[in-house]
DNA sequence: ACCTAACTGATAACTATTACTAAATCAAGC
DNA sequence: GCTTGATTTAGTAATAGTTATCAGTTAGGT
């Protein structure tokens, strides 16, 4: 029998598809139980894999911790934003002599070749060209803002009472909240660029976490 | 005061320059454990960080799960054995025109590139060509072939008495073993040749694994 | 309709890395 | 040389992403 054609794989591959990005399996876990509550993210990962043995799709490895994954799987390279992390195509034209992806090279019989590209994407270029002002716009980069809850907002008060940077258990201590739940706000205002990083384990608060809070 | 002059971070980047290889985090810190038998895997991580922050190592993203580090920080490029995964440098002349490192890509300002190649190293081809025989003699990538344990020849003659590929539960009932050792085992024993995986969870004895229970 | 290998959701386990903590250590200033 | 305090350490817990396991479900050939 072999492959069997179920109505999981076939909604994981429509929407990698229709989505025309570079998903991680999380992320596609995320839009596919849209259409399918009851899916599993073992499920994703076992047909992301399948689908990727098979050819349908390409498993991309990029930077970062997370693997992506490619409904394009025609030969092309790839380009990272270091600010937002999007992950686009770049097809590179007279480079086969050059940068070959097949022969040999030292001694080594090359079967594929991998050429990611690091940068700042012209979304970002233009944000950071904005001297202040509309930062709760967004940085444009396709991650939607959301409305802050309530406990959002303690944690980034908390935070920008907070002179300088801070661990996740003071913030914990101001606001009186779970050391573990503060641990995820800050991971989610993280990526909404409300909050940063300065030095690992310690968090600042943004200018756009001000102005946030402020509204 | 900054950056602090210690034993355990001079021996860290003492051992990786002499290795001259690609190193992860792990198998540099069993190099360095020999000379500092107290020294904690935690310490090496936070030096080869601090290290490649301050410019004097590179950390490297290859593919594979594990990050790798290098102790050359001039440009250049890496080529990745699929067989034994070992990774070696690559200098490519006259590239920097049409493989650029830094420039403007599809409105992208690009501050870097990451290039592989994927191939066999000249040792897996000799070995490839080897057609039968001293299979035991192992690959002649590096890693060393140890001797086998009693129980991992259990292991090995359980999966040669079972037909097909089997689980490791398969395993643990016939030989009798733990089954959380059993799984250890098999990873081993896949490192090594001896097993392999043609579906996932599902494992086999190979050509190689056959002679070694024979010897 | 029946059968069974392939598949699923749920969850545990695993691996590589990062965070945390109390104790130890380095080096600047006396 | 001694004091002092910021850095660093060993040990360990926690985390993120992924993979393994398993009992029950389903596709699809007969
Ligand atoms: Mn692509
Ligand atoms: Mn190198
Ligand atoms: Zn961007
Ligand atoms: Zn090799």
């Amino acid at each position: 029998m072999s492959v069997r054609r179920t109505s999981q794989r076939e909604i994981i591959l429509q929407e990698l598809q229709k989505s025309r990005q570079h998903l991680t399996a999380d992320q596609l876990f995320r839009v596919v139980r849209k259409k399918m509550p009851r899916i599993s993210l073992a499920t994703v990962y076992r047909n992301l894999e399948l689908l990727s043995e098979t050819g349908l799709i390409a498993k991309l490895e990029v930077s970062g911790r997370q693997r992506r994954f490619d409904s394009e799987v025609v030969g092309h390279d790839h380009v990272t934003c270091v600010q937002c992390h999007r992950v686009e195509n770049v097809f590179l034209e007279g480079m086969k002599e050059d940068c070959p992806s097949h022969g040999v090279v030292d001694g080594y019989t090359i079967k594929g070749r991998r050429l990611e590209f690091f940068g700042l994407c012209p979304r970002c270029q233009k944000k950071n060209k904005v001297p202040k002002g509309d930062a709760t716009m967004g940085c444009g980069c396709g991650c939607a803002k959301k409305m802050l809850t309530d406990e959002q907002k303690m944690v980034l008060q908390a935070m920008a009472d907070f002179h300088g940077p801070c661990v996740a258990k003071d913030i914990a201590a101001a606001t009186g909240l779970e050391a573990k739940l503060v641990t995820g706000k800050i991971a989610d205002l993280k990526k909404q660029g409300f909050v940063d990083s300065p030095v690992r384990c310690k968090y600042g608060i943004t200018a756009d976490g001000r102005t946030a809070i402020k509204g």
